[in-house]
DNA sequence: CGTTACCCCTGGAGGC
DNA sequence: TGCCTCCAGGGGTAAC
């Protein structure tokens, strides 16, 4: 998936072509995304007008709440997911879930693990949603610093790198960000987050920003299936130091790089540069 | 409370 | 070629 920055350029890439259109019509193939998607949704959604697209964290939010009865549209890409727009009419092929239907275009939704979602929120305060929330900060946002991050690890235990993946915590950084922002930072992985220094958390949170806004002015990351909103393949590939190279040197000091797991996921880490 | 384990699902890669 | 196992960018919930 999709991490933060591919959801962005997602945005970016659909927000000049859907914006002030109105929905003719949606298509369900199939409901059961990682949420039942409802049934009646093609009529509450016929008609309303996209005015806006917004994000947080790995969440696509489309409004549609300036008509009565309108409201908002969620849409997360699992690890999966993708959004293209083709004309009209194109055939569906397969995983290709749901389309949102507009006079000259089609937004199409495609999730081969169907571990994303498509959630309707009425109304017009879509931060109440529950998949909202409980999200934490936006690590792109001023208020996202050294100072903050510091202050909000002291006394956690946990490892600073699944930490960095809690999205209660901090949104939107997935296993090769977190990952590529760490050996940036020169932080081991496994160091626990709260026996981490302040001046090392304002290296840490810079390297995160960075890394992310380089991968989004770069087009996002294109690892495995991550598809640009406009159907082609994503333009550039983030050049990961570490990310999926085990056992391949350090680009900084040729010392292999180390793998293991943790909560579940590949951590990857060069031993030498990061402590 | 903090933290880990497992599950949802399909497809690709690699071993035999 | 086929069959098997393992792995994958996320995240919610149950269990320790």
């Amino acid at each position: 998936m999709p991490e933060l920055p591919e959801v962005e350029v997602s945005r970016q890439g659909l927000l000049p072509h859907l914006s002030g259109q109105t929905i003719v019509g949606t298509v369900v193939r199939t409901p059961r995304l990682r949420h039942e998607i409802p049934v009646g949704l093609d009529s509450r959604l016929s008609g309303l007008q996209v005015d806006a697209i917004l994000r947080r964290g790995k969440y696509l939010l489309l409004d549609c709440a300036s008509k009565r009865g309108g409201g908002w549209l969620l849409i997360h890409l699992g690890m999966s997911g993708s959004l293209r727009l083709v004309p009209p009419a194109t055939p569906a092929q397969k995983h290709d879930h749901v389309d949102l239907v507009f006079k000259n275009t089609v937004m199409r939704l495609r999730d081969p693990r169907r571990f994303g979602a498509l959630l309707w929120h009425e109304g017009a305060e879509v931060g109440a949603h529950p998949a909202l929330a409980a999200l934490g900060i936006e690590p792109l946002s001023d208020a996202f610093s050294g100072d903050w991050l510091h202050a909000a690890t002291r006394g956690r235990r946990m490892p600073v790198k699944p930490l960095l993946m809690d999205s209660r915590l901090v949104v939107g950084i997935g296993n090769i960000y977190a990952a590529e922002s760490l050996f940036r930072a020169g932080i081991s992985p496994l160091r626990g987050a709260g026996r981490i220094s302040l001046q090392r958390y304002r290296i840490l949170t810079g390297a995160i920003r960075s890394t992310l806004e380089a991968s989004i002015a770069a087009g996002g990351s294109t690892v495995r299936d991550y598809v640009h909103s406009d159907g082609g393949a994503g333009c550039f590939q983030l050049a990961c130091a570490v990310y999926d190279r085990r056992g391949q040197p350090c680009p900084v000091c040729m010392t292999p790089i180390r793998t293991t797991r943790q909560a579940g996921r590949s951590t990857f880490y060069c031993p030498t540069c990061q402590r």
